[in-house]
DNA sequence: GCGTTCCGCGTTTTT
DNA sequence: CGCGGAACGC
């Protein structure tokens, strides 16, 4: 295998700017702090390309990068894979946070102590079981008045000792019961007791420690500023004492997870636990100037500085376009969204393109600017469900099986015999042509049998026989041996609840038109302009953002947790590439709406001079 | 059966 | 904050 020297080696088909340059070739311990669109991923997967063909990260020693989203994951590891290609890509191990902990302890199950051993076929457990047995050994729980203080005492109680074994006995029972639920039969295991026992494993036995710093001599931290303390935790048991390179990158200005746990001072204790070397990017490839200026302004209620954030040049300087519309009520307001979106996709936007945010509650916000674009012709959806099923590989390939029942593709055809050929090891087989021959055979005849199969459920129309079809397409693999490729499915019931929640959003897709080609493509969003709340729409972009609802109502809390709202106010600007309007109606759902709590926002906005503001009222 | 009052919820990732 | 459902009183 051939090396290119350090000192040869340049990024390839981007321009890095110094200090991210820099973060590629040191081999520090590093934390890169970055905004919205300073390339962070592509940081990462141009770090990944040096360490392996440079053979920096020595072969075969490998890179593991831990991000939180599975999007995220793959997104990494797509990326490393078009930059430096199938061979040294297998060297980079993308995977989230919980994914890692898992693979952890179901690799090493047997090395936990028996008391602390969750059950082969254990669960993740969901909230209600959780809550049962939490009650029953802290039984003045019970006196917790709302749900959300429940949920919150749990938490607390289990962060409390996130280093086993307890010395807590009541927690101990509390343990020992949900590892040994009668009602169920099956351990009862949540995701942070996961990470609590993948860090017991490492810290108690030297061997998997060695073993894991044998595998790996990189690794990296997407997203850093969401780490919760339990992941942290397991970060510094693995890794503290090691020879292994990390480098963390995340943005504390899009910290808008604290309330699900995220911990505050996560940058300073890597920086102190890991002596790291901070670099600061000041690109933003992805918003135009004018925006910038905008999101810059925002940085005193975000606890930050002033710093001089640079647009990439393919921007004119008088380039980005923001407006604060005033409306009476939102029949107004739906009527003035509309047609603005109607006059983009007039003028050739893709409605991917276009994005409408809401703070909160998404259909109260959005369902009369819905309505109007329904009689405009232009189709829009809550992506919420859509966008976790179609992330799922399992939900990918019935669709590409439907798909091309119906219609050719190319892209879907390569991704359904890729898989097939994966599964049957065909790779390294010597008789390779024949038995690809074979296989292509017997996807085409998989693919007519769904062709006569959907032809009789045109004419019929039995949802429950969409789901059998469904299950039938996967018993022509076999779930077991999906399995296999496919790790995250070893629960069954989650799989099958996969396939069954796809089949009965198709199938609602179907009916509306009976074409099976119109519904898988709108399942899968093709011409539909995406409604999400600003959480969900975080790391992604879109060159127009319409936020809807800058009011008191939608920001209940701001008193509470004003920088955590300030943040997400931020994020919502910042997905924007050419132009963002917001959106206030003085009258919403019958009641008048008032911006006094919020009315910073309004002031940054209307201070900026970089907003045009229209007052419908 | 109806009016009142109280309380929970809203933003969520991960197999 | 303010909606909606449950629980309670009469």
């Amino acid at each position: 295998m051939k090396f290119i020297s350090p000192s040869d080696w340049k990024p390839e088909g981007v321009c890095l700017e110094d200090a991210a340059l820099e973060a590629v070739v040191t081999n520090k311990n590093l934390l890169v702090v970055a905004g919205p669109g300073a390339g962070k991923t592509e940081l990462l997967a141009q770090k990944a390309c040096y360490l392996l063909q440079t053979n920096t990260c020595p072969y075969p020693r490998k890179i593991l990068a831990i991000s939180f989203k599975k999007d995220a994951k793959s997104n990494l590891a797509e990326r490393v894979e078009r930059r430096c290609g199938k061979e040294l890509s297998k060297r980079f191990d993308s995977m989230t946070f919980d994914s890692f902990a898992k693979s952890i302890v179901d690799r090493f199950r047997l090395a936990i102590p028996e008391e602390y051993r969750p059950s082969r076929n254990y669960e993740i457990t969901n909230n209600e079981i959780l809550q049962r047995i939490f009650i029953k050994h802290y039984p003045d729980a019970i006196h917790c008045k709302k749900k959300s203080e429940l949920k919150e005492r749990i938490h607390a109680t289990i962060k409390k000792e996130i280093s086993l074994p307890h010395k807590s006995q009541t927690l101990k029972n509390l343990w020992h019961d949900l590892l040994n639920d009668n009602e169920t039969g099956k351990s009862q295991v949540t995701f942070s007791m996961i990470s609590i026992l993948a860090e017991y494993l490492i810290r108690t036995n030297p061997l998997i420690l060695r073993a894991l710093n044998a595998t790996y001599s990189h690794v990296f931290l997407d997203e850093f500023q969401d780490t919760t303390f339990i992941q942290y935790e397991l970060v510094r048991t693995c890794f503290l004492q090691s020879s292994v390179k990390l480098i963390a990158v995340g943005d504390s200005k899009q910290r808008i997870m604290v309330w699900a746990g995220a911990k505050t001072d996560v940058f300073e204790d890597f920086k102190d636990d890991f002596k790291s070397v901070e670099k600061e990017l000041l690109m933003n490839h992805r918003s135009a100037p004018r925006l910038i200026q905008l999101q810059t302004s925002l940085y005193p209620l975000l606890n930050k500085g002033k710093i001089h954030i640079q647009p990439n040049d393919k921007w004119d300087m008088q380039d980005g376009e923001a407006n604060l519309y005033y409306f009476d009520d939102c029949d107004q307001e739906a009527e003035t969204i509309a047609n603005e979106i109607k006059n983009l996709i007039q003028s050739n936007v893709d409605p991917r393109e276009i994005v409408i945010l809401v703070k909160r509650s998404l259909a109260s916000y959005t369902c009369k600017i819905q309505d109007k674009l329904n009689e405009l012709d232009i189709r829009s959806r809550d992506e919420g469900e859509f966008q976790e099923l179609l992330k799922e590989d399992i939900v990918k390939l019935l669709l590409s099986v439907l798909y091309l029942a119906n219609e050719r593709n190319a892209d879907k055809w390569m991704f359904l015999t890729e898989f097939s050929l994966l599964l049957d090891g065909i790779i390294d087989d010597d008789n390779q042509f024949e038995n690809m021959g074979k296989i292509y055979n017997s996807i085409d005849t998989l693919i007519s049998n769904c062709k006569k199969r959907l032809i009789r459920l045109s004419v019929q129309k039995d949802e429950t026989d969409l789901l059998k079809l469904m299950n039938e397409i996967v018993d022509f693999w076999g779930y077991e041996r999906i399995k296999t490729i496919y790790q995250q499915y070893n629960e069954e019931k989650y799989f099958r609840e996969l396939i069954s929640r796809t089949a009965q959003l198709l199938w609602s897709e179907f009916i509306l038109n009976n074409d099976w080609v119109e519904a898988i493509e709108y399942f899968e969003g093709k011409n539909i302009v995406p409604i999400m709340t600003v959480h969900k729409s975080k790391g992604l972009e879109y060159e127009f953002v319409f936020f809807i609802g800058l009011e008191d109502q939608a920001f209940f809390s701001y008193d509470t947790q004003t920088n955590e709202d300030n943040c997400t106010f931020f994020v919502a600007i910042s997905r924007a590439k050419k132009r963002i309007d917001f959106t206030f109606s003085r009258v919403r759902k019958d009641k008048n709406q008032h911006c006094i709590k919020i009315k910073k926002l309004h002031q940054v906005l209307i201070e900026s001079g970089l907003v045009q503001v229209v007052k419908k009222l």
